[in-house]
DNA sequence: CCCGTTGCGG
């Protein structure tokens, strides 16, 4: 072992050192022979140990060491920065400010991207201003960490001035810029920026393709994704797994199922995330059907489902109350993810929608934590099932527990208490929502109040509430109103508002069916008669609507005008039964809605 | 040492 006296030869052997075990090895000789240079090698030796996953021995050598330079710490924050332990990276970057030890590019570029990691602005705000101080304010890789740090948290305006103002840009900070555009929901600005750089006659690579796909996708312009599609073909980076998926996702988001599938089946190298953005473009899409299938096809392809493509089957269950499958999903996930929030809020939003709200409140009352979208789905579930009582008592307890409601959970809340009849608390909590919450009501609260007012017989109050808004009401407002006119037969308002929802064009049979039935209240036959003929010549173009329920495992759906049920006539008896005896408790139904 | 693919509500 004569050549571990010559320095030069350690320090290439560390740099070699592929493992743990060669570095331990190492290590151990130079203890044996006792090196007269031991010492100025220990920086490398915690180096080798970190980067070969031995993080532990790394920072216990680290701590044994006496006196501790820039290359020694860089070495630690690093190997933390690799472990996505952000904590660990500031807690080191702040002792060596402490210690007096002068951060280099790498220190200051590594503690940034922790900042990223904890979404901490301030923290990340006050490194760069050491690393101004220290003179590392034209450093690219400083300056694309913060303008990279800007743009997570949305501050595209502060990112751009960082940006503006670096004398030397790569390819990075471009493509952050890019990105941050195209995830901030600014699509223009992100092809902007891209046209700037082709203009000083930059190309772009596969992560600035990824940055303008994504822009495209929440841009509907057809010729724009064709077009960048086309882009990554003739620039030869559609082969690349973050492209295509990129594109599968860009399609999917856009109702374009058939190009999203035709790009996926050519990939010839899927992982799970191309595979969850196929499954998921499915599952927003409402195709339940083929949301499933992708996923046993998935299974059956060696994937494990990963909780992205998990939740787009409990998605569709929700979406079509498949409350079995839902249940053996439930289960799936307790065997195998730590049921974190996002997954219990989908697990909860499943049992909610498929008739199971105790269930849902069951695991909602467990969650360790809860964040805005938990609360805004436990109190919608009480709003589906009627309970405006308990809607509003969760909307207080979530107040209790100092999380800011937004304007969807007050439009859970306002639904909640509109189908309960709570006419004065639903009035208190919308007027509060103004005033106290400072958020400006949409036409869906509009609607949820008019509806409040109109079903309660309140339809003056309900014209004053429409002559207040700010915007033009639409559709949904006036269906409620036209609904609450009909029920309680204000013939002369609903006369006025009948005409308006269909100078709307809606293109619901069920608001048409209401309109005509609120004609046939009037006697107005003629009307009646012309928005039958409008609703027959819809029929032709329309997919029925449909009602299904899971019953042990078996679907059973009902069309619309379908008899072909093997159960007809025992549904049909039921249901008779149940008639009766709402009207037995005065519970009159409206049978001109239903189907028998 | 800095950038990129899928996800919970209404």
């Amino acid at each position: 072992m004569c050549f571990l006296t010559n320095p030069k030869h350690i320090k290439g052997l560390l740099l070699a050192a592929k493992d743990k075990r060669t570095t331990i090895k190492i290590h151990a000789l130079m203890i044996k022979t006792n090196l007269s240079t031991y010492r100025n090698f220990m920086g490398r030796v915690i180096a080798s140990y970190a980067s070969n996953y031995d993080i532990v021995s790394a920072r216990k050598l680290f701590e044994e060491l006496p006196q501790r330079g820039v290359d020694t710490f860089n070495a630690m924050i690093i190997a933390y920065s690799r472990k996505e332990s952000p904590f660990e990276v500031l807690g080191l970057y702040n002792r060596m400010i402490k210690d007096g030890v002068k951060p280099d590019s790498s220190t200051f570029t590594v503690a940034l991207k922790a900042c990223v990691g904890l979404m901490d602005m301030e923290m990340g705000e006050e490194i760069w201003r050491k690393a101004v101080d220290f003179g590392y304010e034209n450093d690219v890789f400083v300056g694309s960490s913060m303008l990279n740090l800007y743009a997570k948290c949305g501050k595209m305006y502060e990112a751009t001035a960082v940006f503006d103002k670096m004398k030397r840009k790569d390819l990075v900070c471009w493509s952050s810029m890019i990105n941050g555009f195209a995830v901030n929901r600014q699509p223009c600005e992100a092809v902007e920026i891209y046209r700037r750089m082709q203009k000083e006659g930059i190309e772009g690579d596969e992560v600035v393709i990824v940055g303008l796909i994504q822009a495209c996708a929440n841009l509907g312009d057809s010729r724009l994704w064709l077009s960048v599609h086309g882009y990554a073909i003739k620039r030869d980076l559609d082969f690349d797994v973050k492209v295509q998926t990129s594109l599968v996702d860009m399609y999917a988001k856009n109702g374009h199922l058939d190009l999203a599938s035709h790009v996926f089946k050519k990939m010839s190298h899927k992982n799970v995330v191309s595979w969850g953005a196929l499954i998921s473009g499915f599952a927003q899409n409402g195709l339940v059907g083929s949301t499933l299938e992708t996923l046993v096809e998935m299974q059956s392809c060696g994937f494990e489902p990963d909780s992205v493509s998990l939740m787009s089957a409990l998605l569709s269950c929700a979406q079509i109350g498949l409350l079995k499958l839902g249940k053996s999903i439930h289960g799936y996930i307790l065997r195998r993810f730590d049921f974190d929030q996002v997954l219990g809020t989908a697990v909860i939003d499943m049992y909610s929608k498929c008739g199971a709200p105790s269930c849902a409140r069951a695991i909602f009352d467990q969650m360790e934590s809860r964040d805005l979208i938990s609360w805004n789905v436990i109190i919608a579930s009480y709003g589906i099932h009627g309970h405006g009582k308990e809607a509003l008592s969760l909307f207080l307890q979530m107040i209790e527990t100092k999380q800011m409601p937004d304007h969807s959970t007050f439009a859970s809340l306002l639904w909640a208490l509109s189908h309960s009849g709570l006419v004065e608390e639903g009035q208190y909590w919308f007027d509060l929502m103004v005033s106290k919450y400072k958020i400006q009501p949409s036409e869906k609260h509009y609607a949820c109040m008019v509806d409040l007012l109109a079903r309660a017989g309140r339809v003056e109050e309900a014209l004053q509430l429409i002559d207040s808004m700010n915007t033009e009401p639409g559709l949904a407002v006036w269906v409620a109103l036209l609904s609450g006119c009909h029920n309680n037969g204000k013939l002369s308002v609903g006369e006025m508002v009948a005409k308006k929802v269909l100078e709307l064009n809606p293109d619901d049979s069920g608001i048409h069916a209401l309109v005509s039935n609120f004609f046939a209240m009037k006697e107005k036959w003629d009307e009646v008669a012309g928005v039958r003929k409008t609703m027959r010549n819809m029929r032709i173009k329309k997919v029925p609507g449909y009602s299904a329920v899971e019953v042990n495992g078996e679907l059973h759906a009902f069309i619309m005008e379908d008899k072909s049920h093997h159960q007809f006539e025992d549904i049909l008896n039921i249901l008779k039964k149940l008639d009766r005896e709402m009207r037995a408790i005065r519970c009159l139904p409206n049978t001109e809605l239903c189907m028998v």
